[in-house]
DNA sequence: ACCGTGGCCTGACAGC
DNA sequence: TGCTGTCAGGCCACGG
C-alpha cells in the first residue's frame, strides 16, 4: 500500500535512531519475503549481523539501509501491507518472532526493528549497489526503476516515455519505471490537480500539460510527506506506530459520490486495469471517444 | 508493445 | 454471531 510519501516517512523514522547503529542481533523466519535472496534468509542474517548502518536510503518505493565496509545494501520493499516497526527496547513475551513479523534486528543500543508483512507481497533483500546515470548509489535490484519527481528537480527529464507513448497517462504514471514513487492514491490526486483525466494517451498530451502532471505529482506527495502520509487503516503506520493524516486532504480518491472540491459535481470511479480510478468528470475531461458504427 | 485479467496473500468490512 | 463476497496503498506473468 504505502506509496512515496509513506515510504519516505518510514525512511526518517528509521534515519533517526539507526544512522551509526550497529546490529547486535538478528533474528529471520524466513519465507516469501525473502525470496529474491539467491541466497536465502541465512546469507541476509549474516549480511546484518554486527553491520554497521550508515545510511537509510530511499528511491520511488524502495528503501535501503547502507553499511560501513560492505558494498551491498538491505532492501526494503512494503508492498500493500509491510511495515517497519521500531520499539526502544524488547517487550516482556516479545521473545519469539510474532504473527507476520518475519524479521527481527536488535541494535546496540538495546532498541529494536521490526519487519512486519501479513500479506507478504513486500520483500526484503541484499544487493549489491552500483552508481546510476544520475550519480546515486542504488541497488542493482532496482535497478529498472526511474528516479522519483522528489529527487529530481527537472521535471523534463521523465517527459520522453510520457510524450512518445499512446499509453494511458494514468498508466505510465503507475509505471514505475517512467517515474517512481507514485501508487494508485498519488496517481489520481495528481491528475485531478493537473485537471486531466486518466484515460487520455500520452501522446495526446502537450509537454505543458505533462509537466503540469509531474508537478501535481511532486506537489501532492511532498504535501503528504508533511503529514505523515495516508492511513485509511491500521496498515500503514509510521515506525512509532501512529498514522498518517493526509487522507483528509485527499481530494478524489476514495471520494466517489461526493462533492468535487473545485466545482461541487459528484465524484466518479471507474475500472482501469484491474484498479480504481478516481475522477471528477467535469474538471478532468474524458477522452472523446471514438464514434461507434 | 500494449491491454486486460488474474494471481500472489491476509484482513477488514458489508450484507445477509 | 457467523458466513460469504468484495475489496485493498504493489507488482508480475500470462494470453490475446
Amino acid at each position: 500500500m504505502p506509496e512515496l510519501p509513506e515510504v519516505e516517512t518510514i525512511r526518517m523514522g528509521l534515519e533517526k535512531r539507526l544512522q551509526g547503529r550497529t546490529i547486535v542481533g538478528v533474528e529471520g523466519a524466513g519465507g516469501r519475503l525473502v525470496r529474491h535472496n539467491p541466497q536465502g534468509m541465512l546469507d541476509l542474517l549474516a549480511h546484518l549481523r554486527d553491520a554497521q548502518i550508515t545510511e537509510v536510503a530511499r528511491r520511488g518505493k524502495f528503501m535501503w539501509l547502507r553499511f560501513a565496509d560492505q558494498d551491498e545494501a538491505f532492501v526494503i520493499h512494503l508492498g500493500m501491507s509491510g511495515q517497519v516497526r521500531l520499539h526502544q527496547s524488547l517487550l516482556p513475551g516479545q521473545v519469539s518472532l510474532a504473527k507476520h513479523e518475519h524479521l527481527r534486528l536488535t541494535l546496540d543500543d538495546g532498541a529494536t526493528v521490526s519487519f512486519v508483512d501479513p500479506r507478504t507481497f513486500g520483500h526484503l533483500t541484499i544487493s549489491e549497489v552500483f552508481t546510476d546515470e544520475i550519480g546515486r548509489e542504488v541497488p542493482t535490484l532496482a535497478a529498472a526503476l526511474a528516479p522519483d519527481p522528489l529527487e529530481v528537480e527537472d521535471r523534463r527529464r521523465f517527459l520522453a516515455p510520457l510524450k512518445n507513448s499512446s499509453r494511458f497517462v494514468k498508466t505510465m504514471l503507475l509505471d514505475q519505471r517512467v517515474v517512481s514513487g507514485i501508487g494508485n492514491i498519488y496517481a489520481d490526486e495528481a491528475l485531478f490537480r493537473a485537471g486531466v483525466h486518466g484515460e487520455r494517451r500520452g501522446n495526446a498530451l502537450s509537454r505543458k500539460v505533462l509537466l503540469g502532471i509531474l508537478d501535481s505529482a511532486a506537489e501532492v506527495m511532498g504535501e503528504a510527506v508533511k503529514v505523515g502520509g495516508t492511513s485509511f487503516d491500521a496498515l500503514y503506520v509510521d515506525t512509532e506506530g501512529n498514522p498518517g493524516y493526509f487522507s483528509r486532504r485527499l481530494f478524489v480518491y476514495g471520494r466517489e459520490g461526493e462533492a468535487c472540491a473545485n466545482c461541487g459535481n459528484q465524484i466518479q470511479r471507474t475500472v482501469l486495469q484491474s484498479r480504481s480510478h478516481f475522477f471528477c468528470p467535469t474538471c478532468q475531461v474524458r477522452p472523446r471517444k471514438k464514434r461507434l458504427q
